[in-house]
DNA sequence: CAGAAGTTCTAGCGGTGCTAGCGACAGAAG
DNA sequence: CTTCTGTCGCTAGCACCGCTAGAACTTCTG
């Protein structure tokens, strides 16, 4: 233990280490597929402990908190959204901008929960300054790479800012039943038609 | 009791039925205090049963449980921002879009525990059919009518439906600080440029 | 093998929303 | 004035929550 470590000592402390990691992996898919099952009511520290089939105190050996959970779900998600961003490329006669639009709100629709620790909750993850998860950065990332070929002289960065706030505004207030579903598509379509071509570009 | 009720029963009666509802007020108005003060989590039904006085079981006699009383509260809260959106008119050289913006945002950064009872947490506050309470109409309203002067050609409630969806998000991604403070005024140009004179008035 | 080190579990604390059932009190009847 | 009756608010308690101290078990070391 002193100075050179034995072999056997090693190899066992990997194994160790793996295991605790995939155990922490476990967790956090399991708080994921409970919230996305029966919502994050229903994710107790109980019933998550229950789940991955050990007793509530190995939860907090693993994270702060309950809120630390939700943290490390709501970053997977992150990076789950950017790499559908990512992949997703407009066929023709589509425009970038809709298609990301379509991709962000599909996501939201389809991962309410997911979408609801990510965005909604508060949840005390480093935003502004500071630690900025990388997933975010890319997701951001992916919106200002939509926004770009309809920025004109904008602000890109302002722009991508009113792109993101709209769609969130539209994915939250549609979850909460609060817009009319058949105005779904001309509601995308205006907005899409306000962002694009505006008449910002140059005026006599 | 049976048929004609003798003067003083009635009169006592009415005493009651007004003792009755200012209680109710007063148990909504301290819910309000309260989650003002110190957010929604401070809100137990022990601490609002201290704040009016009376035990627990008195609340359940007058709302269903503590999810009635929040949207009591976010109910009193669309009466209000209705009655802000209605007083504010434009100066000279403002656009009533804009102030109608201003004035949403302002109320949203401003008594933002209100806002999430409104508008972030569910509240299973009939929006769709049936029984919408007349304070959310006139809110919405107020907006139809900010948007109208600006609408050209597009679908009046869809394009109030955008409107408000964008305020929306940039007013809770804000309170989340999730968006950059020093582009705030940039952000609102940028959305009331793009929603303002569209190039959608007509096409050649 | 005994002892040390580390890890997991049991049990419990103070809080939550909510409710059953008791006791006090006001109005009606005699 | 007494007695009955029905309403009303209270005390006390349930099942659950997030979280943690300390016992109990396993595993490694000498």
């Amino acid at each position: 233990m002193s100075s050179g470590a034995r072999f056997g000592s090693v190899s066992i402390q990997n194994r160790r280490e793996r295991e605790r990691a995939e155990r922490h992996r476990l967790i956090i898919e399991a708080a994921r597929e409970l919230a996305e099952a029966e919502g994050w009511d229903a994710v107790t520290t109980r019933r998550l402990a229950d789940k991955v089939e050990y007793s509530q105190p190995v939860l907090y050996s693993h994270f702060k908190g309950k809120d630390a959970i939700v943290r490390a779900v709501a970053i997977e998600g992150c990076g789950e959204l950017a790499r559908l961003l990512r992949q997703a490329r407009p066929s023709r006669g589509e425009s970038r901008l809709r298609v990301a639009a379509e991709t962000y709100l599909r996501f939201a629709r389809e991962r309410p929960a997911l979408y609801d620790a990510m965005f909604v909750q508060q949840s005390d993850i480093p935003w502004g300054t500071g630690e900025v998860p990388q997933e975010l950065l890319d997701a951001f990332g992916e919106l200002v790479a939509a926004v770009e070929p309809v920025r004109g002289e904008r602000d890109l960065e302002a722009l991508t800012e009113v792109f993101w706030s709209s769609l969130h505004g539209i994915a939250t207030l549609v979850q909460g039943k609060r817009l009319r579903p058949e105005l779904d598509e001309t509601r995308l379509d205006l907005l899409l038609g306000a962002l694009s071509l505006a008449q910002h570009e140059e005026r006599p």
